[in-house]
DNA sequence: CTCTTTCTACTACTTTTGTAGTATTCATTA
DNA sequence: TAATGAATACTACAAAAGTAGTAGAAAGAG
């Protein structure tokens, strides 16, 4: 999978379904979208075929109907939109952002666990 | 402070030099937005009259000066992009955003010191 | 073989964003 | 007081994004 284009917001709905199961005929694509975003199937073909248009997403013809795979994988799409994020609003660093974020939020006994397990997962990696 | 309106990427731009430091003449801002940004100085002030419009900034005449000062907080706009971002991206949970994010990431052992006091100063102040 | 249905292919139109240009208004200087 | 310069007020215009509509082609129903 290659370098990730820019994509929109409508766009990345898109993506999350033909990430989480591919291909898809067109016709699967809508009736998925639709459950979650009132959209007119004109508007999810349109957001298909830009998506094809700009190399996100792929096609292929079964007799006159297309299913559709993503291109780029979910892994770096998230990856690049992490650090566009980081970047843009925390000077690319993480501890300020996770600060701010755990400032305002509550968490449950469980998330405190996990993020000390991610962290301390890294902790040991990195010796 | 109020409700964050939509705040476009370079209208931020320009919000972060109020958050810096404010009231601010037209003149001042298009030179620190310069700095860092290779913008004319129309585009400044066209940014700046959107900023207005949507009620993110305010201006206040002094003889023919206008100063300008943000109407929303740093804080709050920020709390809003963290959930959003966390929304969209990461089912609105941190624990998997903080795990993708540190998965590719090299963190420097200060780094890690400083997520750990995070994370610690959370779980002490949830006893 | 023609009619209807169902796909995909184009076209369309509005809003937002990026990026500036032109017009107008004052205040100051000669 | 007329010319100049510096601010702000409007206007502009293309690209991206949201949201659909119309046209055309092909497949299945009679």
């Amino acid at each position: 999978m290659k370098k990730t284009p820019q994509i929109s917001r409508a766009e990345y709905e898109i993506m999350k379904i033909l990430w989480d199961d591919y291909p898809l005929s067109t016709n699967d694509i809508t009736e998925r979208a639709q459950r979650s975003h009132s959209w007119n199937q004109k508007t999810v073909h349109t957001l298909l075929s830009r998506l094809a248009a700009k190399g996100a997403a792929s096609y292929e013809k079964q007799g006159r109907m297309y299913f559709y795979s993503p291109l780029i994988s979910r892994e770096s799409y998230l990856q690049q939109e992490n650090h566009s994020f980081l970047d843009r609003f925390y000077g690319g660093e993480i501890a300020p952002m996770l600060s701010s974020l755990l400032a305002h939020t509550e968490l449950s006994d469980k998330d405190l666990e996990d993020l000390h397990e991610i962290i301390n997962s890294q902790t040991r990696s990195g010796d």
